[in-house]
DNA sequence: TCGAATGAAAA
DNA sequence: TTTTCATTCGA
C-alpha cells in the first residue's frame, strides 16, 4: 500500500487536481513531520500534500481565507508519491487518522488565493527546496513518472459509449424533468424507460443508430477497449481505496503506483520536474499531447511530416464517412491529426501553447532537479515528433538554465529591457486567452481574454473558466503519453519547434520560456533560436498561423454564434415532433415545439458542416485573442498570471480536468450544455468522484486516441443533438395507444410475449416486474408494507413460479408481457423485488404504471373470462376499481390516479394469479405460497380501497 | 454515494 | 447467466 495510497486529510490545492491521489488512500502522514519546504520538494504530482490545519478538509469555496491561513502556516506535509510514499504508508497508519478523500470544489477565487500563496511559499521555499532535491531527486522523478503513467492509465479510460437507450436518455431527460419537476432522477429514469419502451421503433432505431455508429467510432479509436476492465481489478484487493472509485480505478492506480513499472520510471522523467508543483506531469503531456495533437493539424499543412501527409489523406477519406468515423480514424492514427477538424485543433494548439507554458514554467523549476526532468519531458513530447510544441517545451526545457520560473517573472519586471520577455508574455497571454476562448464555449471566454492580460486575478479566474477543457486535456495526454510511452522518442522534437516564429505567438511564449530558463531575456533569444533545430520550421508554422490567424479572428466570433445558433437550428430541424407537441410543454431543446420525425438526416448534414466551421472559427478566435491582447501592461499582468497559473500546479491540473470535463460535456451538449451544465461540472472538482471516476483502460495502450476521442466526442455531441426529440405528449399518447393496444390484445387472447425468445424468461421477468411494480404502488399509496411484504415476495415467487408453469402449459395467455424481457431486466427484477418498491414520484409514467397498465387490462378481461372463482371477497372489488381506474388513467394522467391504478392493477393481477392457480390447481396442487399469494394480492386490494 | 432505467460487452 | 458500466442528478 505504501506507494498506492495516501491519505489525504487535507488536500494541498496543488495535489487537489490530481485525482489519482484521490484514487489511494492509505497513508496518512502526520503534517508536524513534514516540513513545509520538504514537503514542497518532495512533492511529486502524485504526493499528496496535506494540510495539518484540519480546516482545510472543509475547503469549500467560501473559506479561502481558512484555507490560505492554512497553508501559511505550514502545516503542509507532502505524500509522497506511490514509490516514494511508503513511509508514508507506514506513517499515515501512525497517525491513525482516517483516511479521507474529499472533494475539494476549485473555485476560480480559492484558486487565486492559493496561486497567491503558492507564490509566496514557492519563492521562499525555493532554496529549501534545492536542499531537499537532491534526497527526493531520483526517486521523485522516477516516482512521477510512474504516477503519471498511473494517472494516465487510470484517468484516461474511455468512457463506454452510451447505448440507444442511454442517448435517449439523455436526450430526453430534462424534457422528462420539465414535465415532472417533481421527479427526481429516478422517476425520470423509469419514465424515460417508458417513453423508450413505447418509442416507435423507427425513431429507437435512430437511437440505436446512432449508439452504434458511435460505438463503431469508439472502438476503432480504441481498439482495444474493453467494456469491462473490471477484470484488471484483481491488483485492486491491495487497494482497499476502491471505496470510492471503482475498482478499476483503484487497481490501475495502485498497480502504477505501488509497481513502478519501468515505462514509469522512464516516463517518470517528464512529469518529476514539475515540481510537486506541477501536481501531474502526466496531466501535462496530456495537454500537450491535445495541443500538440492540434498544432499537428495545424501545422501537417506547414510541416511535412510524414504523418501529417497520411492525415490529410485521411482526412479526405474520411469526409465521405461519417465524421465520427472520421474522427475514430483520426484517433486511431495516433500521430495523423485530421485536417477536418480545424477547430478542435484551434483549440488545442491554444492549450498546447498553455500547457508548453506550464511545462516551461514547471521546467524552469525542476531545472533545479536537472536534465532528467528535461528529458522525461522530452521523451513524453519525443514521441510526438510533430509536435512543434514539444520540441519547443523540450528545448525550453534543455536550455533554461535557471529553474524558477517565478524569477523569471520577477527579472523582467525588473528589467525593462527585457522587451523579448514581455513580448514572449504577451504572446504567452495572447495564447492564453486564445486557448481560454477556444477551450471554453462560454461567453466569457471573450472577457476572459482581456482580464486575463489584464490582471492575474482575472486571469486565474479565467483559467480556472477553461478549466473546463483541460480535463479532458489531461485525459487525452494521459492516453497520449502511453501511447508515446510505445512511440516515445520516435520522432525529435525539433521539428515542433517549426511553430516558433518570431511572429508567432508560440513562438514569443518559447522566448519567453526560455529567457526564462537562461535567466537571460534579450540575448538568449537569439541563442535560442539557433539552438533550435525546428526553429525554421516554427517560424514557417508561425507564419502560417498568422496568415490564417486574420480569418480566424473574424470568423471566431461569427463562429460561435454561427454553431449556436446551427445547433439551434438543427436541433430545431431534426427534432420534430411526431405528433405535433404541445408548444406549452416547454421542451428544453428547440425540438420541444416540434417534436423531430427525421432527425437522422439533419444530424449527418450538420456535422459535416459544423466541424469545418467550428475549425475556421478557432483559428480566428485564435488570432483575435492574440492580437487583442497586446498591450504591454496586459503582458506584465499577463505574465503574472502565467507565471501563477505556472506556478499553481492545481490550478493547471484543475485546468486540465476541466478542460476535459468541459470536452466531455461539450460532447454532451453543443449549444445548451455549456453554460449551464457546464459551469457547475467546472468548479466542482471531485477527486475520487465522477471525474475520479473515470476510468482509464490501462489495456489500453492506445491512449493517443484520446485526441480522438475527443473529435469523437465532439462529433458525437452534434450528432447527439441532431437526434430527434420528442414531446412528452408523442410519449403519452403512444403510452395511451399502447395500453391500448396492449389492452385489446389482452382481451383477444393475451400479449405473447416473444414466445420465440425465452419466453420462459420474459414471462418470469415480466411476472416478477407486475408484481415488483404492484407491491410498489402500493408504496405509494402507503399501504403497510411490513405485513405484506414479506407475503409479498412469497406471492411473488410463487407467483413467479407459477407462471412459469403457466407459461410452460399455457404459454401465451397468461404472461402477455411486452416484447421481450432482457436479461437486464430480469436483472431488475431480481433486484428490486418486493424490497425495493418503487420510489416513483409521479408514478403516472413511471414503467411500472405501465407495466399494470396493461396487465390490468388483460388481467380484467381475463378474470372476467374466466371468472375466477379463486378470487376472494375482495377480488370482484378490487376489479371494479381497477376498472375504474384504468379509466382514469385513460383519461387523466394524474398520479394519483396512476397510483390507484397500480393498486387496481395489483388487485387485478393478484385476482389474475388466483384464477390462474385456481385454474392450474388441478395442474399444480396448490403449494402453500400459491395462497398466500392469492390472499395477499386482495388484502393489498382491500386496503387500498 | 446510490439508484432508476436499458443495453452491450465481458467474465 | 451474471456483472460492469455508460448518463443524469436528487436525496
Amino acid at each position: 500500500m505504501k506507494g498506492d495510497t495516501k491519505l489525504v486529510e487535507v488536500v494541498d490545492y496543488r495535489s487537489c487536481h490530481s485525482e489519482e491521489l484521490y484514487q489511494v488512500d492509505k497513508g496518512y502522514q502526520e503534517p508536524k513531520k513534514f516540513n513545509k519546504k520538504k514537503g514542497r520538494k518532495q512533492l511529486c504530482r502524485e504526493d499528496l500534500v496535506i494540510l495539518t490545519g484540519s480546516k482545510l478538509t472543509r475547503i469549500q469555496q467560501q473559506d479561502l481565507v481558512a484555507t490560505k491561513a492554512n497553508c501559511r502556516l505550514g502545516c503542509v506535509t507532502v505524500m509522497k508519491g506511490s514509490s516514494r510514499n511508503k513511509d508514508h504508508a507506514t506513517e499515515g497508519e501512525g497517525t491513525g487518522k482516517r483516511p479521507k478523500r474529499k472533494c475539494l470544489q476549485w473555485h476560480p477565487l480559492l484558486a487565486k488565493k492559493l496561486l497567491d500563496f503558492s507564490e509566496e511559499e514557492e519563492e521562499e521555499e525555493e532554496e529549501e527546496d534545492i536542499d531537499k532535491v537532491p534526497l527526493l531527486g531520483p526517486d521523485g522523478l522516477e516516482q512521477d513518472a510512474d504516477e503519471t503513467e498511473d494517472d494516465e492509465s487510470s484517468e484516461q479510460r474511455a468512457r463506454r459509449p452510451m447505448n440507444a437507450f442511454l442517448l435517449f436518455c439523455k436526450r430526453h431527460r430534462s424534457l422528462v424533468r420539465k414535465e415532472h419537476p417533481r421527479l427526481d432522477n429516478r422517476g425520470a429514469t423509469k419514465i424515460l424507460a417508458d417513453w423508450w419502451s413505447v418509442l416507435d421503433p423507427k425513431e429507437k432505431q435512430k437511437y440505436t443508430d446512432m449508439a452504434k455508429e458511435y460505438k463503431d467510432a469508439f472502438m476503432k479509436a480504441n481498439p482495444g477497449y474493453k467494456w469491462c476492465p473490471t477484470t484488471n481489478k484483481p491488483v485492486k484487493t491491495q487497494a482497499s481505496s476502491v471505496t470510492n472509485r471503482k475498482k478499476l480505478w483503484a487497481i490501475a492506480s495502485d498497480s502504477a503506483k505501488d509497481l513502478p513499472s519501468p515505462k514509469k520510471v522512464t516516463k517518470s522523467e517528464e512529469m518529476p520536474q514539475l515540481n510537486f508543483g506541477m501536481a501531474d506531469p502526466t496531466q501535462m503531456g496530456g495537454l500537450s499531447m491535445l495541443l500538440l495533437a492540434g498544432e499537428h493539424a495545424l501545422t501537417a499543412q506547414e510541416v511535412s511530416s510524414s504523418t501529417c501527409q497520411s492525415d490529410a489523406s485521411d482526412s479526405t477519406e474520411a469526409c465521405q464517412k461519417s465524421s465520427l468515423f472520421q474522427f475514430a480514424e483520426i484517433s486511431s492514427n495516433t500521430s495523423q491529426l485530421p485536417s477536418p477538424e480545424p477547430v478542435k485543433h484551434c483549440g488545442k494548439s491554444a492549450l498546447f501553447q498553455l500547457a508548453e507554458m506550464c511545462l516551461a514554467s514547471e521546467g524552469v523549476k525542476v531545472k533545479e532537479s536537472g536534465k532528467t526532468k528535461v528529458e522525461a519531458l522530452e521523451d513524453e513530447e519525443g514521441d510526438v515528433s510533430e509536435d512543434m510544441e514539444v520540441g519547443l517545451e523540450k528545448t525550453t526545457l534543455k536550455d533554461s538554465s535557471k529553474g524558477k520560473v517565478e524569477q523569471l517573472e520577477i527579472e523582467k519586471m525588473q528589467n525593462p529591457d527585457e522587451t523579448k520577455a514581455e513580448e514572449s508574455e504577451t504572446a504567452k497571454c495572447r495564447d492564453f486567452t486564445s486557448l481560454a476562448m477556444e477551450n471554453s464555449p462560454f461567453e466569457r471566454k471573450d472577457n476572459a481574454k482581456d482580464h486575463m492580460c489584464r490582471s492575474p486575478e482575472l486571469f486565474m479566474s479565467d483559467m480556472s473558466i477553461l478549466g473546463l477543457k483541460p480535463e479532458k486535456i489531461k485525459k487525452k495526454k494521459k492516453k497520449n503519453k502511453l501511447d508515446r510511452h510505445t512511440n516515445e522518442k520516435s520522432t525529435p522534437k525539433k521539428s515542433c519547434k517549426k511553430r516558433q516564429s518570431s511572429e508567432s505567438d508560440i513562438e514569443s511564449v518559447m522566448y519567453t520560456i526560455e529567457a526564462v530558463a537562461k535567466g537571460d531575456w534579450g540575448a538568449e533569444r537569439l541563442a535560442d533560436t539557433p539552438r533550435k533545430k525546428n526553429r525554421p520550421v516554427s517560424n514557417v508554422k508561425g507564419n502560417m498561423l498568422d496568415t490564417k490567424s486574420p480569418k480566424k479572428k473574424v470568423k471566431s466570433k461569427e463562429k460561435k454564434t454561427s454553431k449556436e445558433k446551427l445547433m439551434e437550428t438543427t436541433k430545431e430541424s431534426k427534432p420534430p415532433d411526431f405528433l405535433s407537441i404541445e408548444a406549452g410543454k416547454e421542451v428544453p431543446c428547440e425540438a420541444s415545439d416540434n417534436i423531430k420525425v427525421e432527425p437522422l438526416t439533419p444530424t449527418e448534414e450538420v456535422v459535416p458542416q459544423s466541424l469545418p466551421e467550428q475549425v475556421k472559427t478557432e483559428d480566428s478566435d485564435c488570432v483575435k485573442k492574440i492580437e487583442t491582447c497586446g498591450s504591454r501592461k496586459s503582458e506584465r499582468s499577463c505574465k503574472g498570471a502565467l507565471y501563477k497559473t505556472l506556478v499553481s500546479e492545481g490550478m493547471l491540473t484543475s485546468l486540465r480536468a476541466n478542460v476535459d470535463r468541459g470536452k466531455r460535456s461539450s460532447g454532451k451538449g453543443n449549444s445548451s450544455d455549456h453554460e449551464g451544465c457546464w459551469n457547475e461540472e467546472i468548479w466542482a472538482f471531485s477527486p475520487s468522484g465522477t471525474s475520479g471516476n473515470k476510468k482509464l483502460k490501462k489495456t489500453k495502450p492506445k491512449e493517443e486516441f484520446v485526441f480522438g476521442l475527443a473529435k469523437l466526442e465532439e462529433e458525437f455531441a452534434k450528432k447527439f443533438n441532431s437526434l430527434p426529440q420528442y414531446s412528452p405528449i408523442t410519449f403519452d399518447r403512444k403510452n395511451s395507444a399502447v395500453s391500448r393496444k396492449k389492452r385489446k390484445i389482452g382481451s383477444g387472447s393475451c400479449e405473447l410475449p416473444k414466445s420465440s425468445k425465452g419466453s420462459f424468461q420474459s414471462q418470469k421477468k415480466n411476472l416478477f416486474h407486475k408484481i415488483v411494480s404492484k407491491f410498489k404502488h402500493r408504496k405509494k399509496l402507503n399501504v403497510p408494507d411490513t405485513a405484506i411484504l414479506l407475503e409479498d415476495r412469497n406471492s411473488s415467487e410463487s407467483a413467479w413460479k407459477n407462471k412459469i408453469s403457466i407459461s410452460a402449459l399455457n404459454t401465451p395467455e397468461p404472461v402477455t408481457m411486452h416484447e421481450p424481457l432482457v436479461g437486464s431486466q430480469k436483472r431488475k427484477a431480481r433486484k428490486t423485488k418486493i424490497t425495493h418498491l418503487v420510489r416513483t414520484a409521479d408514478g403516472r409514467v413511471s414503467p411500472a404504471a405501465g407495466t399494470l397498465e396493461e396487465k390490468p387490462k388483460e388481467l380484467p378481461q381475463s378474470t372476467l373470462q374466466k371468472s375466477s372463482s379463486a378470487e376472494t371477497d375482495c377480488n370482484s372489488e378490487c376489479s371494479r376499481n381497477t376498472e375504474t381506474e384504468e379509466n382514469h388513467s385513460i383519461t387523466s394522467d394524474m398520479p394519483a390516479v396512476s397510483a390507484f391504478f397500480s393498486l387496481a392493477a395489483l388487485a387485478e393481477v393478484a385476482a389474475m394469479e388466483n384464477v390462474h392457480r385456481s385454474q392450474r390447481a388441478t395442474p399444480l396442487p396448490h403449494d402453500g405460497q400459491p395462497n398466500e399469494m392469492s390472499q395477499a394480492p386482495v388484502l393489498i386490494s382491500c386496503a387500498d380501497q
